[in-house]
RNA sequence: GGGAGCAUAGCUCAGCUGGUUUAGAGCAUCUGCCUUACAAGCAGAGGGUCCGCGGUUCGAACCCGUGUGCUCCCA
C-alpha cells in the first residue's frame, strides 16, 4: 500500500476514536484490579472548549491511558456543572431575545426554559473532548443537578444545619446589583480604577467650625452615622465626643475615635456608613451605631431607613436614582451649599463581579452561611492530610498556600439569589419562624412538633426563594458521581472512592479543591483523592491571560483541524511543568505536527523493507548486531526513566524524553545504523526486532499521542489487539557497558563529521579513515556503521601518526582523516591552538583544586578521584593536540 | 497593606542530596547539504555576568542574608 507523503490526522483520528468506543474500552466496572479513578473537573454547562480545558484534559487523559495500559482499572468520569450564576445569566439573555422578562415568569416556568437551554447547549463541551481523544467513561456522565445529586446536596445542607455548621445571619455580603445576588469573596475581582476623592466638610453642631472628610463614595453620605478619627491624632483630639451635621439630611452624628483609622489617609477623618462598607460595619457594631441603608438591591437610592430624619424634598427626589448618577448629583447639591472643599483624582481598588462585571456593593443581607472554622475544627485532617502528604499536591509548594488559607478562613456564604440551582430547603411560617427540612411535608411536621400555637397547613408555609452556591454542590463531586451520598452502600462507590488523582487549575484551589477535601473528611472521614496535579494558567506568547476582550484565545477546534489532536496535545504538553503557567505558542503545535511526520516517515522506511527481508537463517552482520543490541538496552533505560518521571508527575519531561528517544536515538542513529544499502535486503531478525522496537515506542508514546500511535501500531503489521489497551510489560534491566559503547560510537561519528565540516569537506568528498586505538576489536565490529555515517571509503588501523591528515581525538583513541582535498593548514592550526589554550586553562583549574590541601582532605574520595581523572584526561588531550600541531608543520 | 512564588542561552524551560570536566534540552539563529523515509528534513556550529551585592563552605546556579524586577494569592 502506498503511504501518503505526510501523516494526515483528521480521518485517522475520527476512525480510531469510534473504534475505541465500539470496543467499549473506556467503560469501567468494578473488578479485582486496582482502580485508577479520576473525576473530571466539571466544566460549566455554558462553556466551550478553551486552552485551559485542553491542557487539563490532556493531562488527565495521559494519566488515565497510562494507568489503563498498566493493568489498572481506569475510570475517568465525565460531567458538567450547572454553574448557577453563569447559566442563569445566559438563560435570562436568551429570554430577553425572545422578548420575555424573567420577572414575568414563575420559578417553575423559568426553570423549564433553563433546562431547555441546558439540554441544547450543556453537552457541547463534552463532545469537543472526544475530538481531543479523551478516554472518558461516557456511560457515567454526571451533572450537578441530576435528581439524585440534587437530593444529595439538600441532605448535606440539612445535616450541616442540624450540626449547627450552617446558620442564617445578617451579614455584610458582596452584592452584585446587576445579578441581584450575593457573591463569595472569591467571585469578586478587584480592579484598579480611576476615581475621585471628594473632600466634604461636616459642620460642628456648636458652630465652632467643621471637620473635613475625604471619601470616594459621596453617594452613601446620607447613611453616615459617625465620623471617626484616630485617638492619637492631635488635629482632632479636641473634637472627639462633639457632634457634626451630615450635609443635606442634617442628621446629628458623633465624632468618635478608633485606632482603625489611618491618620495619613485623606484628612484623617473617616465617615462611618455601616450599611455600605465592611469595615464601617465592623466599627459600627463595635461602637453600637445604627446601620442606615440607602441603596436597594439594584444599587438605587432608597429613603426607607431615613424617615426619622424627615428628609427634605431634595433628598426624596433621589428615590430610585442609580448609585453612580446619585454620586454626581449629591456632589453637586453639596457643592451648592458650599461644603465641597476640593476634588482630587484618585486611583483605587474596586471590587467587581466575576460574572456580570458590575461594581460590587457591600450590603447587609440575610444569607445562609457555613461556619468553616467549626467544620475544620471537627475534622483536623482537612489540614493535616495535605501538610503530611497523605494528599499530595503537585507542585508541593501549593501546600503553603493551602494551609495559609485554611488558617485564615472565613465563613462561607452559600446562598445565592438565583433560581437555577438547588433551592435552599428552609421553610418559613407566616410569623417568620423557619425550619429546615427535605420537603414541605416534613417542614409542616416539624412546625407542628414545635407546637408554636397556630395550626399550619401546607398552604401557609413557603420555601426559601434562594438557591445554593454552585460550589456547594461541586464539593461533593468525587463522592456523588458514584452516588456516595445518595446511595453510600453501592458497589461503585465502595470500589472507586477515594479517587486517585485530581487534575485542576490552581486558580480553584480554594473554590473547589479545598472544599472537596473538607467534604471528604466531614462526610466520609476519607480523603477524596491521593494526588492533586495543579496546572497553571494558559497565557498567550506575550504572557497575557487569554480573554475574550483581547481576542487572544486561539480557536481550539480550528487548531485541531489544522494540526491534528495529537500535535495539539504534544504542543500543549511539551512545555508545561506542573503548576507553572504555560505560554501558548502555535509553533509548539508545529513541532508536534513535525513529530507526527517523523513517525510517519520512519514507518514508511520500515514498510519499504517489509518485502525485502533476507532469509531467516542468515546471520546479521556484526554492525547490525551491535545496533540492535544497543537500542534494546537504550529502550529499556528510557522506559525506566519515563516511568520514574511519570510517577513524579513530571509529564512534560517524560514527553521530552520519549521525543528525544524516538527522534534522536531511534530515527537519527538506530535506523541509520541498520539501514541496508540501496535496494539491498534487510536481515529478517533485524527487521522483526526493529518492528518490535517500533511497537514498544508507540506504546510508550500512546498516552500522550493516542491516535497516530494506534494507527502506526496497526500499520506495522496485522495485529490481534489494540494499542489503547495493550498491557505494558515489566521493566527490563539494561547494561551500562552496552550503552556506553553506543555513546562512544555517536561521539566518534559526531567528532568526525564536525572535523569534515570544519575543513570544508563536502559530504561527497571521499576520505580514508585511520584509527589509532588500543582496542581495535570494538571498532572492527562497527566498521560498516562508521564507514556509512562519516562517508569514508576505507577504514584502517595504525600505530603511528598519519602525516598530512586531520587528527581527531575522542577519549583514548585518535582518528586520522586522509583526504585528497588540499587542507587549509593555517585554519587547522588555529583551531588546534584554540583548543589547546582551552584545555590548558582547564588543566590549570583542576591542578589548582587538587593542590588545595583542604579540598583533598574534606571532599569525598570519589570526588577527589574524579578530579584526578580530569587531570589525566586533560593531560592526554593536550599531548594529542601538541602531536597534531607537530604533524602539521 | 499581608503572604507566597519566580528570576539560568534570543524565547520556553531542565538542572533532584552543594562536587559528573569549561552549566544542559527544545524552539529560534548561522553554515553546509534536494544523501532513495522525512527540506514540516539531514549534518554540524555559534550562543550564558546562572538578576545585583554580601555571607557560609575546601568548593555555590543550588544554602543563608539583602537589594532589584516580575507574577500570583489574600485584603
Amino acid at each position: 500500500m502506498e503511504l501518503s507523503k505526510n501523516f494526515l490526522p483528521n480521518e485517522v483520528e475520527a476512525r480510531w476514536y469510534q473504534h475505541w468506543l465500539d470496543k467499549d474500552y473506556f467503560s469501567s466496572r468494578p473488578d479485582g484490579r486496582e482502580p485508577y479513578t479520576v473525576v473530571i473537573p466539571p466544566p460549566n454547562v455554558t462553556g466551550v472548549l478553551h486552552m485551559g480545558h485542553c491542557l487539563n484534559n490532556t493531562i488527565q487523559d495521559i494519566l488515565v491511558r497510562r494507568a489503563r495500559m498498566q493493568g489498572k482499572n481506569a475510570c475517568w468520569v465525565p460531567g458538567t456543572d450547572h454553574a448557577s450564576i453563569a447559566t442563569e445569566a445566559k438563560v435570562v439573555a436568551m429570554l430577553r431575545e425572545r422578548g420575555i422578562v424573567k420577572s414575568s415568569l414563575s420559578r417553575e416556568e423559568f426553570l423549564e426554559y433553563a433546562w431547555e437551554w441546558k439540554e441544547k447547549y450543556g453537552g457541547i463541551i463534552l463532545q469537543q473532548l472526544k475530538k481531543m481523544g479523551c478516554s472518558l467513561d461516557w456511560k457515567r456522565t454526571s451533572f450537578t443537578m441530576d435528581p439524585d445529586y440534587y437530593k444529595a446536596v439538600i441532605s448535606i445542607f440539612i445535616r450541616l444545619h442540624q450540626e449547627g455548621i450552617i446558620y442564617r445571619g445578617l451579614r455584610m455580603v458582596n452584592w452584585d446589583p446587576a445579578g441581584k445576588t450575593a457573591l463569595s469573596d472569591e467571585e469578586v475581582i478587584f480592579k484598579e480604577v480611576d476615581s475621585k476623592l471628594y473632600y466634604i466638610s461636616y459642620p460642628l453642631t456648636d458652630n465652632s467650625g467643621s471637620i473635613t472628610v475625604a471619601t470616594t463614595r459621596p453617594e452613601t453620605i446620607l447613611g453616615d452615622v459617625a465620623i471617626c478619627v484616630n485617638p492619637t491624632d492631635e488635629r482632632y483630639r479636641h473634637l472627639v465626643g462633639k457632634q457634626v451635621i451630615v450635609p443635606l439630611i442634617n442628621r446629628k452624628i458623633p465624632v468618635i475615635a478608633d485606632e482603625y483609622v489611618d491618620a495619613g489617609f485623606g484628612t484623617g477623618a473617616l465617615k462611618i456608613t455601616p450599611a455600605h462598607d465592611k469595615n464601617d460595619n465592623e466599627l459600627g457594631r463595635k461602637h453600637n451605631l445604627k446601620a442606615l441603608n440607602t441603596l436597594d438591591a439594584e444599587g438605587k437610592f432608597t429613603a426607607e431607613d431615613l424617615q426619622e430624619d424627615h428628609p427634605s424634598d431634595l433628598v426624596l427626589s433621589y428615590q430610585g436614582m442609580d448609585r453612580f448618577v446619585l454620586r454626581k448629583k449629591i456632589v453637586e447639591d453639596i457643592a451648592a451649599i458650599d461644603q465641597v472643599q476640593k476634588i482630587e483624582d484618585y486611583k483605587g481598588q474596586v471590587g467587581t463581579s466575576e460574572r456580570t462585571g458590575a461594581v460590587i456593593e457591600n450590603r447587609l443581607s440575610l444569607q445562609w452561611f457555613m461556619d468553616m472554622k467549626k467544620l475544620i475544627g471537627q475534622n483536623p485532617e482537612i489540614i493535616t492530610s495535605v501538610m503530611s502528604d497523605t494528599i499530595q499536591f503537585h507542585p508541593a509548594k501549593l501546600k503553603n498556600t493551602y494551609s495559609y488559607w485554611m488558617e485564615n478562613i472565613k465563613d462561607w456564604c452559600i446562598s445565592r439569589q438565583l433560581w437555577w440551582g438547588q433551592q435552599i430547603p428552609a421553610y418559613y411560617a407566616p410569623d417568620g419562624s423557619f425550619v429546615v427540612a427535605a420537603s414541605k411535608e416534613e417542614a409542616l411536621e416539624q412546625f407542628s412538633k414545635q407546637n408554636n400555637g397556630a395550626t399550619l397547613t401546607l398552604a401557609d408555609i413557603r420555601q426559601d426563594e434562594d438557591c445554593l452556591d454552585t460550589w456547594f454542590s461541586s464539593w461533593l463531586w468525587p463522592m456523588e458521581v458514584f452516588k456516595g451520598i445518595s446511595d453510600p452502600g453501592n458497589p461503585d462507590y465502595q470500589y472507586y472512592y477515594p479517587t486517585t488523582t485530581l487534575v485542576t487549575g490552581q486558580d480553584i484551589i480554594f473554590f473547589w479543591v479545598a472544599r472537596m477535601i473538607m467534604a471528604g473528611y466531614a462526610f466520609k472521614g476519607k480523603q477524596p483523592f491521593t494526588d492533586v496535579y495543579f496546572t497553571g494558567m494558559v497565557r498567550d506568547k506575550q504572557g497575557r491571560k487569554m480573554s475574550k476582550q483581547l481576542g487572544n484565545s486561539p480557536d481550539l477546534l480550528g487548531l485541531i483541524d489544522t494540526y491534528g489532536a495529537d500535535a495539539t496535545r504534544f504542543g500543549i504538553m511539551i512545555a508545561s511543568p506542573a503548576g507553572n503557567d504555560i505560554l501558548f505558542d502555535e509553533s509548539a503545535l508545529e513541532q508536534g505536527r513535525n513529530f507526527n511526520n517523523k513517525l510517519w516517515n520512519a514507518l514508511k522506511l520500515i514498510k519499504m523493507w517489509e518485502s525485502r527481508q533476507s532469509s531467516a537463517n542468515s546471520d546479521a552482520s556484526p554492525s547490525h548486531h551491535f545496533a540492535v543490541n544497543w537500542f534494546g538496552h537504550r529502550l529499556n533505560e528510557v522506559k525506566a526513566e519515563v516511568n520514574g518521571l511519570m510517577n513524579q508527575f513530571r509529564l512534560s519531561e517524560a514527553l521530552k524524553t520519549i521525543y528525544s528517544l524516538i527522534w534522536d536515538d531511534f530515527c537519527s542513529w538506530y535506523l541509520e545504523w541498520i539501514k541496508p544499502g540501496f535496494e539491498q535486503p534487510i536481515d529478517k531478525t533485524v527487521y522483526d526486532t526493529t518492528l518490535g522496537y517500533f511497537e514498544e515506542l508507540m506504546q510508550l508514546l500512546h498516552p500522550f499521542m493516542p491516535f497516530i500511535t494506534e494507527e502506526i501500531y496497526h500499520m506495522l503489521k496485522e495485529q490481534t489487539d489494540d494499542l489503547c489497551v495493550k498491557q505494558e510489560t515489566a521493566l527490563q534491566p539494561f547494561d551500562p557497558g552496552v550503552l556506553e559503547s553506543g555513546e562512544l560510537l555517536k561521539k566518534v561519528i559526531s567528532a568526525l563529521r564536525d572535523a569534515r565540516n570544519k575543513n570544508q569537506l563536502k559530504p561527497k568528498d571521499p576520505i580514508k579513515l585511520f584509527i589509532q586505538t588500543g582496542a581495535d576489536a570494538g571498532y572492527r565490529a562497527i566498521e560498516n556503521i562508521l564507514l556509512k555515517q562519516v562517508n569514508a571509503e576505507s577504514i584502517a588501523y595504525t600505530d603511528a601518526t598519519i602525516a598530512n591528515s586531520i587528527v581527531v581525538a575522542v577519549e583514548k583513541d585518535k582518528f586520522f582523516i586522509e583526504t585528497e582535498r588540499q587542507l587549509d593548514a593555517g585554519n587547522l592550526k588555529a583551531e588546534l591552538l584554540k583548543d589547546l589554550e582551552h584545555q590548558q586553562k582547564f588543566l590549570e583549574s583542576v591542578i589548582k583544586k587538587l593542590g588545595n590541601e583542604r579540598f583533598v582532605q574534606n571532599a569525598k574520595p570519589e570526588v577527589v578521584e574524579l578530579e584526578r581523572k580530569k587531570q589525566s584526561d586533560a593531560e592526554a588531550r593536550i599531548r594529542t593536540i601538541q602531536e597534531s600541531l607537530q604533524n602539521l608543520s
